[in-house]
DNA sequence: CTTTTTAATGCAAATGATTTGCAATAGCGT
DNA sequence: ACGCTATTGCAAATCATTTGCATTAAAAAG
């Protein structure tokens, strides 16, 4: 079975280190983000959030996804179509398929792709600071 | 030298065929677009469209973006940060890296990353409709 | 546990890119 | 040249996201 109780680095800890307050809105969207397996997008945060406290407002779900994202804690993809989607860091690297009829987003990793990419980097003279690779497609029929 | 002349897919005749209009803006931006090696946006299309005839609007350019885009005769790639650009499709397909400083998009193609691709979305149940590879990098210093 | 300090919040207004409604204009078939 | 209607320019509308500001509430201090 999946592990939900230990996953959870503790941004909280780590937060208060850094001298940021645990306020109430960031401990309710922090524990939405830890306990989805999805990719929501700031609305979806923001309607999960406001079910809990509906006195959170869209503009604290930004600056926290924004906040989260400066220490690692997230990372945010900008599939396309619409929002910027979100999904907690801390899990390996891995790439996205976006399934095309559901919005669903299956993570994928190869490691062969990954040193292509940088293989034709520095045969171009680049260095990779990150990359994006995103499969758009629908379930196969048959 | 480069080849000019000749490189561009005819269009407007495309466009006649179909019942569509040539009008003025469109020849301008029609003109624009084969004559641009880099991948431009739609402020940098109208302003280089306003040289020509400062009447265009930046609306025209938006509108005639997706109509050529519709027309598969540009693609639009929505990098990190900002606008989108566009290229004149036409081309083999291809990938892009692009240079976080200079903003510079560099085409680039590998038929063991797209194979890798394909076997990955089989392996997953998926047919691929297109994909999204985008390396951003900057030049190696040394 | 009250006071103090100042970061964080909620709200409304601002942004920035792109789209759209509409009246005026201009392709192009006749 | 004429008329039909697609296309245009302009301004206003959208959409996602950000920001200014007065108010509230963490957490530091007493």
């Amino acid at each position: 079975m999946n592990q939900h109780q230990n996953r959870k680095p503790d941004y909280e800890r780590e937060m208060r280190r850094a001298g940021i307050r645990i306020t109430r809105p960031r401990k309710i969207i922090l524990q939405i983000l830890t306990d989805t397996e999805d990719h929501p997008d700031a609305m979806e945060i923001f309607q999960r959030a406001s079910a809990i406290d509906s006195s959170i407002s869209l503009s604290t779900v930004y600056r926290t996804m924004k906040l989260l994202e400066g220490m690692g804690a997230i990372h945010r993809h900008a599939f396309e179509g619409g929002r910027a989607r979100f999904e907690q860091a801390g899990g390996e690297h891995h790439d996205h398929l976006i399934d095309m009829d559901t919005g669903d987003v299956i993570e994928f990793h190869s490691n062969k792709i990954e040193a292509l990419q940088e293989e034709i980097a520095r045969s171009l003279g680049y260095d990779i600071v990150h990359h994006r690779l995103e499969l758009y497609g629908r379930k196969r029929k048959r």
